[in-house]
DNA sequence: ACCTAGATGAGAACGATTCTAAAGTACGAC
DNA sequence: GTCGTACTTTAGAATCGTTCTCATCTAGGT
């Protein structure tokens, strides 16, 4: 019951209600390895709440993103995944079968904006790097 | 008709078949200075072609991004758009107005591939800075 | 126990994109 | 120049991810 305490007290430290479904998706994300989809996390709580709607996952994850609780990421094709690795970071894409690696940058990047974005503030940068993954490399029929 | 020859022979050089909506559409692109989105396209060209369809626009945009004559950007909400310049390059993106604005890395990024990722073959990359943009900085209530 | 702001659920609505199938056309071969 | 065929276009339906609507429900303070 330890990690379930813990959602619930990620939940009300964050000033959101404590709903059975809120506190489901987030502990879903929390024991996820991985970024999961909306779909992700609706199919697999279908068996535990059969009624839930996609609607409530897609609000839920908005408000978790929203007070910092997990990020979302979209990269490439589909859908948008929720990452529960909130410390900035960045990814690696398959541009064959779309699996995604967190990666970290060894060094911030430096950035020259130009003349018409002057004055540009910035508040965060992601960076996506798309390649092909080890798995797709091998199967490869080159 | 200079320009026009050239959206002609850029298609033939890329070995794709010259229809007038396909010289059409990378001509706009050619001319518009931005990232034109297929609505974009498809409506400014509708007094030109009344009964062109948007599915040739999807599928003309597509080969052109094949061909390497344009490149695609899917950044933040909503639709993908289209840039002529196929050099590498990046983007600002306004997270108020949605207002893109290109801009070149200093250096190359240089990036640790985390252990799982071992021997991911990098194809590209893509930086996506997010900020808010002069204009609307001027406009803020803050 | 009660009230009420806020959350949920079902389904409709939406925007971007892809698909389908039938009709049309570019362009190489003759 | 004409012909044939593989490729294009078109209109509209279909799909996918996401948001909206609104009636019902409930968490959590009083």
């Amino acid at each position: 019951m330890q990690a379930q305490k813990d959602a619930v007290q990620l939940l009300k430290n964050a000033g959101l209600r404590v709903t059975p479904q809120r506190e489901a998706i987030l502990q879903f994300l929390l024991d996820y390895d991985g970024h999961a989809t909306v779909d992700d996390i609706y199919t697999s709580l279908q068996d535990r709440f059969p009624s839930m709607s996609v609607s409530t996952v897609y609000n839920t994850v908005k408000q978790l993103s929203q007070v910092g609780l997990v990020k979302e990421i979209g990269v490439g094709e589909g859908a948008s995944r929720f990452d529960i690795n909130v410390e900035p970071h960045h990814h690696l894409v398959c541009t064959r079968c779309g699996a995604l690696f967190d990666f970290y940058l060894e060094e911030p990047i430096r950035l020259s904006v130009p003349p018409e974005a002057e004055g540009f503030e910035v508040e965060d940068y992601h960076v996506e790097v798309r390649g092909v993954c080890p798995r797709c490399k091998k199967q490869q029929v080159s």
